[in-house]
DNA sequence: GTCCAGGGTTCGT
DNA sequence: ACGAACCATGGA
């Protein structure tokens, strides 16, 4: 059983996510803000209030007000925190000349200047790396942490960081190709949080959080 | 009414 | 380096 191995098993399970939903990267950096600890469809009804009002530009947002902002995404919960984090992005963002200049830089100083924002912390920097800027970074979330140290593949007790690599490297060994690899870190990161939600939702405590469930069979029995 | 969601910061120890 | 409080709405 590998990392490889739970992939494709999800996979074969649920199919394509077509993540990340957004019209642009900018949008998809506003989403990974606004998406802290909160449900996406709490999200989506905030993101639908800022386009309807043609606010969902950096340029715009970095000017606005906060509790003006507030009062539109307050769907999305820690409204007030929440508007203040995406002003101080966007600041930040429309300084450092937007989303082309920003695509120049490597991946690791381009986490480290995402870092340095306030409000960025290491999982939404790398949600904005894969799935705006489209680099081979492994997103790792509670979930995943969780559901692969009840396999065993993990211990749980590692760093974000190293369970990061560890995920990146045990994948780029069996994926050379760049755009490959960005490709699965981007199905990856969303099946675990749809396969988590399917069985979360329906065990308290999430006590049968674990992949080898009936759903997975049919992928685990091609890959084993 | 309780629990949790596609986390991060700040402030203790 | 690690833990806890804080932020706040909406659906199950």
């Amino acid at each position: 059983m590998t990392v490889l191995d739970i992939f494709n098993a999800l996979y074969t399970c649920y199919g394509k996510q077509h993540w990340w939903p957004a019209d642009s990267p900018f949008e998809v950096m506003v989403g990974a803000i606004l998406t802290q600890n909160t449900s996406w469809s709490n999200v989506e009804k905030a993101i639908g209030n800022l386009k309807s009002q043609n606010l969902l530009d950096p340029d715009i947002l970095s000017r606005m007000d906060q509790n003006k902002l507030g009062g539109y995404i307050t769907s999305a919960g820690y409204f007030n925190l929440k508007a203040k984090r995406l002003i101080n992005f966007c600041k930040w963002y429309t300084s450092c000349g937007g989303y082309e200049a920003l695509n120049k830089q490597g991946t690791g100083q381009l986490r480290q200047a995402l870092l340095s924002v306030n409000g960025v912390g290491e999982e939404t920097a790398d949600d904005m790396l894969l799935y705006a800027f489209a680099r081979p970074v492994f997103v790792i979330d509670a979930y995943t942490r969780r559901i692969f140290s009840r396999i065993g593949l993990v211990n749980g007790e590692e760093t974000y960081q190293d369970l990061r690599v560890h995920f990146e490297e045990s994948l780029k060994n069996h994926i050379k190709q760049a755009s490959e690899q960005v490709d699965t870190f981007n199905e990856y990161h969303a099946l675990i949080v749809l396969h988590a939600k399917n069985i979360c939702q329906k065990s308290p405590r999430c006590e049968s959080c674990c992949i080898s469930r009936q759903c997975l069979r049919k992928g685990l029995n091609d890959t084993q």
